[in-house]
DNA sequence: GTCTATAACGAGATAGAC
DNA sequence: GTCTATCTCGTTATAGAC
């Protein structure tokens, strides 16, 4: 995973647009809106960046990129690795809670028809951390299918995150469903809950 | 939930639109594609319905109206909650993994950043549906959070089978994780798991 | 009347010229 | 960094076909 030096404006821009491509996927963003949020006019951001589809790519790359450090971490201490997952679990919480830019674009990407950076996405930017989660799984539990335990606790923290916006209009919801520590706590017991059953069969 | 009587191109407008707005999304689909794949003009579409929101807000209702009867069906039956629950997931994982429309529409909707159909979503579409997971799982046991179980189920649901457009470039995956019936089988283990977890403690 | 296609409008998009 | 060419969008007006 190559870092590109970038001019203070590119950071600008990239950081900008991060957020917004977040919020409103690659086709309701124009480019004068991301111009305007960065101070410029539209067509100064060609002096960055080829065009738009190259700079929704640096963005991918960015954003993941940025997560993946603090992440892998994680898995790399002394620690047990009971106690590594948990960590793990934890700090993805806590990172997609505070920066749901990083969830909306991998999810808005797995919704893409095209498909065109679903292979970039898993085989240059979540390979490292997925590999990670893999490995401590087969420590844990050697009998259990890691693969569908990964995907099943990404998808769990991406979606659970994501359906605070729906939680106060379904009945038999509570706030306490939206904390963070709430929800990171259930996913962890989902998740250690499933790994005790299999042990003991 | 009211249904409106329809023309035969209105119903093949809505059929159409439905596919497409689920593949590209809202503001990626233009009127004149989904004209195009319904054999007219763009503006002929406006003898059916007012304009594009109207259009998508028909397609929404009409989608998730086909799905709740079989989905609810699970539940009126004289089986054990336990085997009604299992009904429904492999029902719901079924109906997923043969018509995905009705999941990407969901989670767009999910990640849409005004959402206005969110509410909409959650009282008027899923609201009944969702209920009936809720009653069972207490059924099932009191103990367990409801709201917490019913989100995972529908969130792994959901996810597990967008996932299956990326496995093929994740390492440890294998062909048996894109097959319907394993991935029903390990949903279905991990709830339940989950479940008898509580019930020990 | 009911549905269709054609033509065209204004707004807003990307992107290339300067 | 600004100007502007060109394209595509949703939408309307209008007129013809069944």
């Amino acid at each position: 995973m190559m870092t590109v030096k970038r001019s203070a404006t590119a950071e600008k821009i990239l950081q900008q647009s991060a957020e917004l491509f977040a919020e409103k996927g690659y086709d309701a963003l124009s480019l004068r809106y991301i111009a305007n949020a960065c101070e410029m006019k539209a067509p100064s951001l060609y002096n960055h960046f080829k065009d738009k589809e190259t700079l929704y790519r640096a963005v991918l790359q960015t954003v993941f990129a940025k997560q993946s450090p603090q992440l892998l971490s994680c898995f790399q201490t002394d620690e047990s690795p009971e106690e590594q997952l948990k960590n793990f679990i934890h700090t993805a919480c806590l990172a997609v809670s505070k920066d749901s830019i990083f969830s909306s674009l991998f999810l808005r990407e797995l919704l893409s028809s095209e498909g065109q950076y679903i292979q970039f996405l898993a085989e240059e930017v979540m390979a490292e951390t997925c590999q990670a989660i893999h490995d401590v799984l087969v420590k844990i539990e050697p009998k259990c299918d890691s693969h569908f335990m990964t995907t099943s606790l990404v998808g769990l923290i991406v979606f659970q995150f994501q359906m605070n916006k729906m939680r106060p209009f379904m009945s038999g919801s509570d706030p306490k469903h939206s904390e963070t520590a709430y929800i990171t706590g259930q996913i962890e017991s989902m998740i250690f809950n499933q790994i005790a059953a299999i042990k003991t069969t």
